[in-house]
DNA sequence: CCTAACTTACTTAGTGCTCGGTAAGTGAGT
DNA sequence: ACTCACTTACCGAGCACTAAGTAAGTTAGG
């Protein structure tokens, strides 16, 4: 009677069914983000996606009701992800955030499907009446007031030069990194993105300490 | 007989039939320019160009024959837009181009089409088989050639620090700006763009002298 | 200078295909 | 008995694009 007792019978595994579809929406998730990243948002088709994940159009929509759900819950699953990231930066003492960078970079060069989905949608996300443009909108205000706050932390600290605009050069900050990003998906001969951010976190350094 | 001679008939305006047809062709690149700034290359339809031009889809493909033809043809456009740009900037003595980096961001601002245009088609280009993709990749390598080129004759004159790599600070320099742009364009009220570039242009330009 | 031949900027009509989404089951698990 | 993760069958709308014609503009020949 209690809600919190397990089933858990006898024959095979111990997942429920309510576990084994929760499991399922989480494998389709990861098969529309590959889709979405590779393709977009418009480019991606529902049949694309069902195909991939061995199941109809129709099994897709009982789970996401329509094709914006499966968008959304893509987008919220990836920023689960991004969130532990930044729980880890925030984890650390702030002189060391700027040695993580590199080390983040490297990650996501391992990775290139999940950083060119996020900048694949967030261009997808400008105009005010796309499915995901409030989410991004939200995300973007989060990330620079994150980077902001480590700033002034390190200005509360002495560490800083006199001038500086915490929102502003979180801004700054965000954007170098992003942009540096989409030149190298774009083209991944050309630029070597690890060695991109390793340099401009020796700038930024320089910048903040004014050394 | 010479293929010089302008025909002129007396009635009308002084436009020949192929001089119309190179207008009603820069009319429809420029609404298909601004549908694709608004809604991307893949969101766009063709029935929604031709609805707004005022002619039916065979006569736009007349003009264009395919769909990514009238992508090229916008692309190709805006291009000589940004070469102007490029032109004018390398016309400046290189001390004065960090200068006039705000009143870039200035103009873009009051344009915002052009530059959402760029922000979405590029994202859109990010996949090797994309229509624009060789494109795109050209637009950028030639832009950090620029860029890096600039860098290089400022360290020729003397005017830098030790240790700046002209090929890595254009690519950052170039990120920062599209980067800034790509956070305005999604949430105007949250970044004033061209504050944004005038810090960043201050930041630069102690970095780049090592001041 | 007139006109017949040709070119070109379109239109109307229609192609097959894909799209996101719905209605109505079915069958296993609880 | 009931839930629910699906399936089959289907829908109308929209997609890029084509075939075939038309009417106006341009050119060449007599």
């Amino acid at each position: 009677m209690s809600r919190a007792d397990q089933p858990l019978h006898g024959d095979g595994p111990v997942t429920s069914r309510r576990e084994r579809a929760r499991l399922r929406r989480e494998e389709i998730i990861l098969i529309a983000s590959e889709l979405f990243a590779e393709r977009g948002y418009r480019g991606t088709s529902l049949a694309d996606v069902a195909a991939r994940a061995g199941i109809t159009e129709p099994g897709l929509l009982h789970h996401f009701g329509t094709k914006a759900g499966l968008l959304l819950a893509v987008i919220e699953r990836r920023d689960l992800d991004s969130e532990a990231f930044a729980m880890e930066l925030l984890g650390m003492e702030p002189a060391d955030r700027l040695r993580a960078l590199p080390e983040f970079a490297r990650r996501n060069r391992d990775r290139a499907g999940l950083a060119k989905l996020f900048t694949v949608l967030a261009a997808e996300s400008l105009e005010p009446d796309a499915p995901g443009h409030d989410h991004f909108v939200a995300r973007y205000r989060a990330l620079r007031a994150i980077v902001a706050d480590t700033i002034r932390s390190a200005q509360e600290a002495g560490l800083t030069r006199a001038g500086l605009e915490p929102e502003v050069k979180a801004a700054e900050i965000i954007a170098t990194l992003d942009g540096l990003q989409t030149q190298w998906l774009l083209d991944p001969e050309a630029v070597d993105i690890v060695a991109a951010v390793e340099s401009y976190a020796r700038t930024l350094e320089r910048d903040l300490t004014g050394s």
